[in-house]
DNA sequence: GATGAATGAGGTTTCATTCAT
DNA sequence: CATGAATGAAACCTCATTCAT
C-alpha cells in the first residue's frame, strides 16, 4: 500500500506542480513567450521531465486550460446551486467567477484570449465552457422569470452581459483609486442587469 | 513637387497595404504565428522591403494596432456626436463599435486580447484607447442624467458594461441560430443598461 | 538575359554542393551519424541554408540517393547500349558499375544498405533502380542466349549474381596485397559467370 | 553450488533474453532507429537492467553482433565439414547461410551493412568474419582442384562471388512470383560457379 | 539485484533579420 | 529603392544514461 500509493502520490503532485508552474507563465507570458524550460525550471524539474508527463507543449498548454476551466466549473456549479432565492445563487456564482478572474494563482484570464490559432479542439472546448457558464446563469435568470420578478425576455442577452461585464474587474486601471473594489463592482453590475430587465411595478 | 510627391505617395499607398495585410494576418492568426514573408506577400511586395517601412515585426504589430485603433476612435468620437439626443449618440457610437467589431477587414478584435507580454508600450497605448472610448460612452450617460433620465450613479461601471457586451456580438456560436442579430443584440444591451440606471417614476 | 541566368546558375551550383556535401558525409557516416550542421560546414554555408534547399534532413537524405542513382542510371545505360556483342556490351556496363563503387566521390555505397526503416518510399525507389540494372543486364544475357552462346536459362539469377559480384571490388582487406585488381576483379567475375552458362561444345 | 548455479543461469538467461530482443530490433529497424526502452520491454525487463548486462548501447549492439555472428560460424565450419564430395560440403555450408539470412529470428542481416560508423572495432570484427568464411569457402573449392574437377584458379573470386550471390535470397521482390525458391536459387548459383571454373574436359 | 523516474546534452527545424546585388 | 538568398540564434523534443528506492 504505502510505497505503491507514494509512488501515486508524487506523479500526482509532479503533474500538478507542472500544470501549476506552466499556468502561471502562461498566463503571465502568452503560449509562444514561455519557453518549455523556463516552465521546467519554475516547476523545479529538468526540462525532459516535462514530457514524462505531458506529450508536447501544445498538450501541456490544453491540459492547463483543461485543469483550471474544470475546477472553475465546478465552483462555478456549486455556487450557483447554493442561496435561498435565484437574486443570491446569482450573486454566489458571479462572486466565483470574480474569484476566478482575480486570483493570480488561477490561470483564469487564458480563458478570454482566442486561442483558435494554437489549437482548434481547444477553441471548442473553451466554446463548451462558455456555454455552460452561461446556460447556469440563464437557467437562474428564467428562475427569476417564472418568479414573476423579471420579465420574460429571451435570457441569453442578459446572462452574456453579466458574464461579460466581470471582466471589468480586471480593468482597475480604468478605475479612479477610490472607486475600484471587485466586490462592489459585481453588485453594481448585477443591479444593473437585474434592475434593467426587472418587471416594472404595473404601469397604470 | 511632382516626382517627390508621387514618390511619397507610393510609400503612403506601401505603407498602408503593409499595414492592412499585417492587420489581416494578426487577426486571423496572431502575432507569433504570423510570418514575415507572409506579411509581404499578401502586401504584394518583397519581404526586405516590410523592413523599409518598419523596423521590426513587433513595430509592425505596433503600428498595426496604433493605426486601426486610431481609425477607430476617430469613427467612435464622430458617431458619439452625432444625433440629438444621449440615447441616439450612444446608439451611433456603440453601432461604430459593433461594426469594428464584426468587420473582418477592421482588426479591432487584436484590442480585446492581452498584449502585455508583447510590449508594455503597446499595452499601456490600449489602456489609453479604453479610457478615451470609456470617457465618450461616460459623457454621454452623463449627459443623460444631467436630462434627468438616468440615475446619477457613478457613470462609469455602466459605461464599461456597455462596452464589454458589445463583445457579445462575436459570440455567434452561443445564440440560438435564429436569435443572433448583431444590431439587435446592441439594441438589447443598450435597453437592459440604461433601463437598469433609469430614474423610475416612482409611483407615489 | 546574364543576371536572370546568374542567379539560376547559382542556385543551382548551390544545390549540387549541398547534395555533394550530404552525399560524402551520409556515405562516410550514415543518416543517423550525420548531422546537418556538419552537412552546411562542408557545404561551406549556413545551418538554415540547407533548408532553402531540402524541407528536412529525410528529404536530403532521399535526394541524395536519387541524384546519385540517377546519374548511376544513365551512365549504366549508356554503357550498355555502346559496343558490338553482348560480352563487350555486358563488359561496358559492369565496368560503370564497378567505377561507381569506387569512386569516392560517388554516394553509391549508400545504395546497398537497408534504409527500408529511413523511409519507405526511398526503400521502393532503391528497389526499382536495383530491378532496373537487373533487367539490363538481363536482356543482355538474352542477346547471347538468342545468338546461342548461352543456355537458354532464366538471366534472372547470372544477371544478379553478376551485379552482386561487382561488390567484391569493395572488400579489398579480403584480398591478398598483390590480387588486388578491381578491373580484373570485374573480368573474372565476368568470365565464371558466362563460363558457367555457356553452351558446351555439344557433347557427343 | 545450487543457488549460484541458479543466479549464474538466471543472469545467463536475462542475457539471452536481451541478446535476442536487441537482435530482433536492430535487424528489423537499424541501430538508431532502435531504443533501449523498446529492448527492455521485450526482453521482459525494466529499462536500467539492461545496463546491468551490457555498459552500453554501443556495446549491447557489438555484443548483438559478435553472438549471431559466432554461432553462425559455429554452425558454418561443421556444415562446411560434413558430407563426402567437395560439392557436397559446399552445399551444406552455403545452406547455413543461406538460412541465417532469411531466418528473421537471426540477426544476420546486421552482417551485410557498414557498420564502420559506428564502431571501429565492430568494423574489424565483421571482415574477420568474412575473412574467416570466404576461407572455409576457399578451402572447399582448393579441394575440388585438387581432385582436378576445378581448374587451378585463384579461389578467393569465386568464393566471395558464391557468398555475395547468397545475397540473392534477401531479393524477393526482384524475383518473378513463381520463380523465388530460396533453395534452388541456392543450387543455381553454385552451378554456375562452379560449372564456371569447372575443368572443361577439352574436346580435343 | 532490479527498476523506472529524472535528466540534459544534443539534434532538427524555424524564422526574424541582414545585406549584396 | 527593392529584393530574397543567406544566416544563426533559439526553440522544441528525444533518448541514452544515471541513481535513489
Amino acid at each position: 500500500m504505502g510505497k505503491e500509493d507514494l509512488g501515486t502520490d508524487r506523479k500526482r503532485e509532479r503533474y500538478e506542480s507542472i500544470i501549476k508552474a506552466a499556468g502561471e507563465l502562461f498566463t503571465r507570458k502568452g503560449f509562444h513567450e514561455t519557453k518549455m524550460e523556463e516552465i521546467a525550471e519554475l516547476a523545479g524539474i529538468g526540462k525532459g521531465t516535462v514530457y514524462e508527463y505531458f506529450r508536447s507543449k501544445k498538450e501541456l498548454f490544453f491540459d492547463v486550460i483543461k485543469y483550471c476551466t474544470s475546477n472553475f466549473l465546478d465552483d462555478f456549479k456549486s455556487a450557483a446551486a447554493k442561496g435561498k432565492g435565484y437574486r443570491e445563487r446569482l450573486d454566489n456564482a458571479l462572486s466565483v467567477l470574480v474569484r476566478y478572474f482575480r486570483e493570480s494563482s488561477s490561470f483564469f484570464k487564458l480563458m478570454i484570449k482566442d486561442h483558435r490559432h494554437i489549437d482548434e479542439k481547444l477553441y471548442e472546448w473553451l466554446v463548451d465552457v462558455k456555454r455552460t457558464t452561461a446556460k447556469i446563469v440563464q437557467d437562474i435568470l428564467e428562475e427569476g422569470m417564472k418568479a414573476g420578478e423579471l420579465k420574460p425576455v429571451t435570457p441569453v442577452i442578459p446572462a452574456l452581459m453579466l458574464l461579460e461585464s466581470c471582466h471589468l474587474v480586471l480593468f482597475s486601471e480604468l478605475f479612479p483609486e477610490d472607486g475600484y473594489d471587485p466586490e462592489s463592482i459585481k453588485m453594481t453590475v448585477i443591479d444593473i442587469v437585474l434592475n434593467g430587465i426587472r418587471v416594472t411595478s404595473s404601469p397604470e
